[in-house]
DNA sequence: ATTTGACCCTGCATGC
DNA sequence: TGCATGCAGGGTCAAA
């Protein structure tokens, strides 16, 4: 489910409802989650209250007094806004109930995401450290992704998906940057000219903040904090369009696998 | 050092 | 209708 959009849906979505909210109750129905659920976890959530929540690329970041929890939605994870006495649904993992009777719930089917404390500063815990630059901030560029990119045989499509390059491409939005750029996802990455990737750089930040403008993308199950779909879904050209025609030339679009994931791209309008 | 593959888990679409 | 198979938005780790 989750890219970089639809965790900073979920962001500002729960934000409002969650922020110095003392926290009453904690509620875990599962503790096998991709990293086991801290078994201090309820003791040290009750009776404090969240800061200002952050993200750091697909990670959301919530401080509690001197602690950080780290909460990531994995690929079917999902954060809202609930009411106490709505019944939990199946998936329904954790709820973090706060004053005025709000919840924050997490639901995942696959239980792919996790919820950890932050260990020490962001820059101590290796989950966050090696990670490259936020798309949307002028740290990343062109120039990066070209002086990274000199040497390596890897698909570029594979390449921008690359944490430690930038973070928060996932395979929805590197597929449709690549198509807005005109790249055939399969050309190496070292063999990718400065000029393309300026404009790679540009349709990536561009893409990623068009869709969160729209709330993310809804494939399946997304819901936004505060349980809306998002729309973009219906601006996507290439992704999930695979044997229908290109936009913008008509051909049909072709699916291939790279790095173990679907591409979709058109071979006319992208070389 | 880069790159590939397996793996974590459930749900859904597809085809027989 | 039932069953098997493959695939899915992510990230980590070991091995090649």
């Amino acid at each position: 489910m989750p890219e970089l959009p639809e965790v900073e849906t979920t962001r500002r979505g729960i934000a409002p409802y969650v922020e110095g909210r003392e926290i009453v109750e904690v509620i875990v129905r599962q503790r096998s989650l991709r990293v086991p659920v801290p078994s201090d976890l309820e003791s040290l959530l009750i009776g404090g209250q969240f800061g200002e929540l952050a993200r750091r690329a697909k990670y959301l970041l919530l401080p509690l007094g001197d602690r950080t929890l780290l909460w990531h939605l994995g690929m079917s994870g999902s954060l809202r806004i609930a009411r106490v006495g709505d019944t939990p649904k199946k998936h329904d993992h954790v709820d973090v109930v706060l004053e005025g009777s709000n919840i924050l719930r997490y639901h995942d089917p696959r239980r792919f995401g996790f919820v950890d404390w932050l260990q020490g500063s962001a820059d101590l815990d290796t989950r966050l450290s090696r990670l490259g630059p936020e798309p949307l901030s002028p740290n990343f560029d062109g120039q990066r992704l070209y002086r990274l990119s000199r040497g390596r045989r890897a698909a570029v499509k594979t390449f921008i998906m690359d944490n430690t390059v930038v973070v928060g491409v996932g395979n929805i939005y590197a597929t449709e940057a690549l198509f807005m750029a005109g790249i055939d996802p399969r050309r190496a990455a070292g063999r990718v000219s400065l000029e393309r990737f300026e404009r790679l750089a540009e349709t990536i930040k561009t893409v990623l903040a068009a869709a969160i403008t729209q709330g993310g993308t809804t494939l399946r199950d997304f819901v936004s904090g505060t349980g809306e779909p998002g729309y973009f879904a219906q601006r996507l050209n290439v992704y999930g369009r695979a044997g229908e025609p290109c936009r913008h030339c008509g051909l049909q679009l072709r699916q291939i696998v790279l790095g173990q994931r679907a591409s979709v791209y058109c071979a006319v309008c992208q070389t």
